[in-house]
DNA sequence: CCAGCTCATTAGAGCGCTCCAATGTTGCCT
DNA sequence: AGGCAACATTGGAGCGCTCTAATGAGCTGG
């Protein structure tokens, strides 16, 4: 009745492969074909063996099976921050396109910190996962093309010059303009831009910031920051600082949107009859009715999907050229943004 | 200067300790402990090997070297959904501890899925992660024990008979206690509760709240839901339904309450004027000022910590009997409760 | 000057699995 | 009845590492 284990040479560890075929009395070549659903096996074997293996409570060995046929069967995924809710849903996707094609993701997070999305790639690479997906990572060009040459990499929401690495993106520079075109479209004129730093994704929608605000004549106005509710909520506070406060505000994010809101409430401006404020990302977040947060929307769940397909196009279908899939951002219109003010200079005056 | 590799029999995949140990002229097993750090190895072979190493670009694969040392150095975290920050929370802690104690985190979600739960920790044990941490897990009694005969356990928000399976928690009831005892101080009377359902934490929390109202001699009143978001707006869908709405909100933690709270603004019911709302966790969430949210504290980096902490005392220390910490909830509170409205009455007649 | 040590180094046997070539076994056709 | 497929099953050689016990070198002391 027992677990029929702890019997030759006391308690070993977990039932091996080996102990499944003395078990069934068969080969460990029948038993290692069973446990891989090969076909090629009777049916009263496959049905011995697998009963054996239940009594057993055989539970087969990755580390040993990866070693052996040289495939874990696993793509690793590292998350820029965990905090953020838009890498939850990058992850949702992932997790559906492997889910259906029989791969394991193992999650690792960098917490913002490239010395640590160091280490975690460090360690995807020595336990050999098959492929990577590394969304908004902060590592270098070099660590990535050097994990490309030793594994498929697909990146999220950032660039790569090398020609070995696969990329899922939006179209930043365009959502940023977009952003930016609405907000001129409700009057604003002192429109500023609270930088996300070097986070990837930042540079191209300051670039769209700053591309919208050239072609409209407008004096650009960036402060820099990140993409933290921190950050946002340091960033407002250096606009309102300033002689002139802008009337609307785009962010890197939405995170730091939440955080300039924050500030910006706490200075006693509301939001948006003084000023208005777009964030990025579209996340859940934004969605929330207290927050309410005009923003860009990114395909987010479609991303990830696409990022793991793209993975696994290297894996299993061998593809070797690089592929770069672009999404098209779009204007989420909710509460946060409004027509100018009347008269800017009036609040300002009160303020004084 | 080029690789040096490619050289016997072709290109075979990333450079092993053979490899490395052929270029440095010395034995596998030199090679062996200097890559461990072994500390009887002389300078001279040392630096050998190092360079040699490098050299060659050798990276160890982890996946033999568990096999061969029955050790992976890698703790297993099992997270019951990316996207409630409170888990991104208790994370934070976990890693800090990993960190500093030289161990790997690999991170995994269930989706609020039990089913995937369990094929996430399949993935685990199967390949033999040191230790285990499983946070607010759906899993079954059975399936945890079970892994706990196979592996260290620790249990974050969730408790277990099982005797060979730690814990770390608050005290949920206490905690939901003192956010009812706080309601009732303002002046409340009638007072829900959105429960939190098969969620781990749910069951005391809601014991917490009905020996609070029982106490007080007031009438419970709970309605069905879950911890999301949108379980949240249908509790307060169905409350705001009733004949006689309460005029406060306990719920099972800050997403439902943030999902509550879209609700209640969403059919004109103001926060807290109209209704105070509670949540438990003071997730992030809570703390923007967007939402405000009263809320019930859980010190959750440093229950990731302990977490941690406990789950390497029986890999590292060997100690076998169970433990179980438990911290101390305190009540947040914020602008999302108020003392009870005026006449209820009367708000609820205009409404007719 | 060599026994007796200490210490760096190494050979070799696994760890638990996969995979290939080789070995039965059965059935079918002529 | 003999021959040959076709198929189920198996032995054994690794995968890349660790670990133990054994080896060799260098040193000390009598």
């Amino acid at each position: 009745m027992t677990a029929a284990r702890d019997d030759v040479k006391g308690a070993r560890g977990p039932a091996t492969l080996e102990d499944v075929a003395r078990e069934a009395g068969v080969s460990r070549a029948l038993v290692s074909l069973v446990m891989r659903q090969k076909p090629q096996v009777s049916k009263e074997r496959r049905a011995r063996v697998l009963a054996a293996a239940a009594r057993l409570g055989y539970r087969p060995n990755a580390m040993a099976r990866s070693l052996a046929s040289r495939r874990s069967n696993t793509v690793g995924v590292l998350l820029n921050d965990l905090h953020n809710p838009f890498f939850a849903e990058i992850t949702d996707g992932i997790e559906q396109v492997a889910r259906q094609r029989g791969y394991r993701v193992l999650l690792s997070t960098g917490g913002r910190s490239r010395a640590r999305e160091e280490s975690a790639l460090e360690a995807f690479l020595e336990s050999r996962v098959d492929g990577l997906v590394l969304v908004s990572t902060l590592l270098s060009e070099a660590k990535i093309s050097q994990a490309a040459g030793l594994t498929p990499v697909t990146l999220v929401s950032r660039t790569s010059k090398s020609p070995s690495v696969d990329s899922v993106l939006t179209d930043d520079v365009h959502g940023a303009e977009l952003a930016v075109a609405y907000l001129i479209e409700l009057g604003h004129r002192r429109i500023a831009h609270i930088d996300g730093g070097r986070n990837p994704g930042s540079r191209p929608r300051r670039q769209g910031y700053e591309r919208a605000m050239d072609a409209a004549g407008l004096e650009r106005l960036v402060v820099p920051g990140d993409v933290s509710e921190i950050s946002g909520a340091e960033g407002a506070g250096r606009l309102l600082a300033l002689d002139e406060p802008p009337t609307a505000v785009l962010t890197s994010n939405d995170m730091a949107a939440a955080g300039a809101m924050d500030r910006l409430a706490e200075a006693g401006f509301s939001v948006p009859a003084d000023i208005s404020v777009v964030g990025y990302d579209n996340t859940s977040l934004a969605q929330m009715r207290q927050v309410n947060l005009t923003t860009v929307d990114q395909p987010r769940v479609e991303m990830g999907r696409l990022a793991m397909q793209t993975v696994l196009e290297r894996i299993d279908g061998g593809r070797t050229e690089a592929v770069s899939h672009v999404t098209t951002p779009t204007l989420v219109v909710r509460g946060s943004t409004g027509p100018v003010p009347a008269s800017p200079l009036a609040r300002r005056a009160r303020r004084l």
